[in-house]
DNA sequence: GAGCTTGTTGACTGACCAGTCAATCTGTTC
DNA sequence: GAACAGATTGACTGGTCAGTCAACAAGCTC
């Protein structure tokens, strides 16, 4: 132990980087983007001041990472959804079930993307409105060629749907982040089903 | 005209106060709450910065004015649907259409109320948290009373389905406000059906 | 019109905090 | 071990802004 070899690239050097994003993230979704401080964030992750700034050009900065990262998950996942052969209802279901497994896996960060980001209509949600919007539009697209193939009403219109859709799941969320509705593993296979049987329900003909 | 007679009560004197929340509503849905300056809202009104603290003890409160201002003519008119003996799907009927009609008659307001109190789990938000859930549990309340009566199924837990369908109506006004939904009377009428058709379709038994 | 209350004004202050920067440390190369 | 690059430190600065306050105005009462 104690000083060992230079040349070791000591097993796993904490990225600091990546130290300061994860610290970013309780930090967030503890006081929020707003009320915190950058030193809040340094001090969570026990690095000085500056070194936010060396890996980070802005506060800014480490939300909009933070958010990017995650969502362009989701949009991988949900082209790759959209591009296999499978009932809307089971596409559905595998966005669904991905949000709230994001939530089950990492709650402060859903937390913050959906508090700071998705929802915030005076700043970063301006910021990010066109990669925040591809979802939107994947899901439409999904329900749009669920309707064309006659499996969906056509009154309904896609845009409007995929909405009211996506706004469910994140309805249920807000509600665990508010502490409105129990958690659980249980209540969160449910959540899954729940949404989805509930909006395609409604949206089958 | 004039001077005028002094124990005339100038026909409808300029409400100071309203004046100040009327343009608070303005600039907090342009500029966003912790964005915009008290001395923006003082410009806005037409007034002195130092007046908005003759009417209010903080920046905070008139936010908090405006949103209780409006949310409780909602849960008002949630209380007086459910006291009526009618169908659930004309309950939340009357409930999404109050949403809408609220957006259509003034988006500013319901933006406001949205993204910096309703979403806001951070600030505001969690200071309103018991009044905001007194909605939420209201409609789920009409959800449960509708399984009990065997309109609904059993299977969904009313809490959870009254918070996906609040959430749909909130994220079409959402769409509305990233400018991500097309706008226009026709467009509110049938969103307030839509979301009542989708959710209450898949409700049903 | 004196005296009171309430409304109105805007300059000022005190705290706060994002971002800067010069200095120091660590590791690597030749 | 000199020389260099990148990582790390934290004190400091410059600007911002919520909230205060002392003064002035307007209306009301007797």
């Amino acid at each position: 132990m104690s000083s060992g070899r230079a040349s070791a690239p000591r097993a796993q050097a904490p990225d600091k980087r990546r130290l300061i994003l994860d610290a970013a993230v309780r930090v967030f979704a503890r006081q929020g983007f707003h009320a915190c401080r950058v030193a809040d964030i340094a001090d969570e992750a026990g690095v000085a001041y500056g070194l936010v700034y060396h890996y980070f050009a802005s506060k800014d900065e480490v939300l909009d990472t933070l958010f990017l990262e995650r969502w362009n998950v989701m949009l991988e996942l949900i082209r790759e959804v959209d591009a296999e052969a499978l009932p809307v209802r089971e596409k559905l279901q595998a966005i669904a079930s991905f949000i709230v497994d994001s939530y089950q896996h990492d709650p402060d960060l859903m937390k913050v993307i959906i508090v700071e980001v998705t929802r915030a209509a005076n700043s970063f949600g301006n910021t990010h409105i066109a990669t925040i919007r591809e979802a939107y539009d994947l899901i439409g697209g999904m329900i749009s060629k669920a309707q064309a193939e006659g499996v969906f009403k056509q009154e309904i219109e896609a845009r409007f749907a995929a909405m009211a859709f996506y706004g469910a799941i994140e309805q249920l969320l807000t509600g665990w982040i508010f502490g409105l509705l129990p958690q659980g593993d249980d209540y969160f296979e449910r959540a899954k089903w729940l949404v989805v049987e509930t909006v395609c329900g409604g949206l089958e003909q």
